[in-house]
DNA sequence: TGGTATTTGTGAATCCCTTCACAAAGCGAT
DNA sequence: ATCGCTTTGTGAAGGGATTCACAAATACCA
């Protein structure tokens, strides 16, 4: 099976494991490992070697029997799959608490996402500088999108202003946007949108806690 | 079916689904919405309105037939039911970029976490005032950890330093912790632990967006 | 070179989540 | 008070993801 006929419909666990095969398989190769098996892979991301195996073989076939996954090689593969073996220009909108964080997040940096540009409407923030990068002003960003090739959106903006900035950057002509705004954007099918919410993983430790007792119940 | 026989399994795609519905209703009550229906929910929120029901009934039934659901009431409800209709002593480790951003982030105070207690090993950040909160050296950290009744931790550490720092709060006897390290940390079976890597989001635009052209193949 | 031990790749089976479909129940109008 | 309309709650059906289990392939050792 060849790369091109792939991703049917690969299903959104299966996309999520394999960045997290990624990052096993980096911190296997900084150890020295040259071969990896489904077995000890699933071992150390608690989940199963038949499970990797199949999330593996939607895409081809990468291993060797009797010996395992060549590690450099299958970073290199999965990388490509993900579409992280190339540089992503990023724009940021929002220079908040979280914005300003993300600027300088190295986990973008490091799997190729460049933040290009960064945008607020804020006149007191226009024209700072964060990590080298000038901060516009949204009233320029239409212009800028465009001129700049910028292909994801990371929104960071109060939830007030998230629906109007995200119909501007689609209009702008971008088509994938990460939303950290506590609001469900209304978007046309052709944009991929997806939302981060730090809250929400911690409502779920929560909701475990809370029901910690019950779950040994009949 | 009463609160107290649930959570037998219950997923966790209908636990995150929760906390979706939560803020919906936050955004319809501040609208001045009474009742809602399950339809109506499950458009704005792109699920189907079975999907909401079947949720929800998981742990009740809160609607009335011909009519839907009381909208402050279910909020009221599905509070109780993530546990988040109370307040938690929660402690972050780590100030860096996204540390201190989590700080000020107020979807946290907003759903009751209130971040009691700050810890760094750097000296330079010993003693700073983050929004009224002193940081304190991890070297005091199991000792205030249990003098405050922390529940939840925040681990926003370096990758390399995550692992150490983990052993030590769970030897504090804390029982949830909230990952923001890219790293797979070992805990025992009697510990919560939920993982949040930004660039994982970004890496499943990466994906849709190098292979959208496919999704058409036969 | 042959024999044993490993481990992959994958159809089939299983399990779990989502959707369907409808009876039951409440609302509002007449 | 009754009728028709709406919407819930939920067993059953359906579908998709995970796990099973094994043949095929390779490594390694003697």
């Amino acid at each position: 099976m060849t790369q091109r006929q792939i991703a049917r419909k690969i299903s959104d666990s299966t996309i999520h494991r394999l960045s997290i095969y990624y990052r096993a398989l980096m911190a296997l190769e900084k150890d020295g490992y040259e071969t990896i098996s489904s077995k000890e892979l699933a071992k150390r991301e608690k989940l199963t070697p038949a499970q990797v195996r199949k999330d593996l073989s939607f895409f081809g076939s990468f291993g060797t029997r009797g010996l395992g996954y060549p590690v450099k090689q299958l970073m290199q593969q999965i990388a490509e799959i993900l579409g992280i073996n190339r540089l992503w220009n990023v724009a940021l909108v929002g220079v908040g608490n979280v914005g300003s964080a993300l600027v300088s997040y190295k986990e973008f940096a490091k799997q190729g996402f460049v933040i290009k540009l960064i945008f607020d409407n804020d006149q007191r923030k226009i024209g700072s500088n964060h990590k080298g990068i000038v901060v516009s002003d949204t009233a320029e960003m239409k212009r800028l999108l465009k001129e700049h090739d910028i292909s994801i959106i990371i929104l960071t903006v109060p939830a007030a202003a998230a629906q109007s900035v995200c119909d501007e950057v689609v209009e702008a002509g971008v088509k994938a946007i990460l939303n950290f705004a506590p609001v469900n954007l209304r978007v046309s099918d052709d944009v991929l949108l997806r939302n981060e919410n730090m809250a929400i993983e911690l409502e779920h430790l929560s909701f475990s806690l809370t029901n910690k007792d019950l779950r040994l119940v009949e």
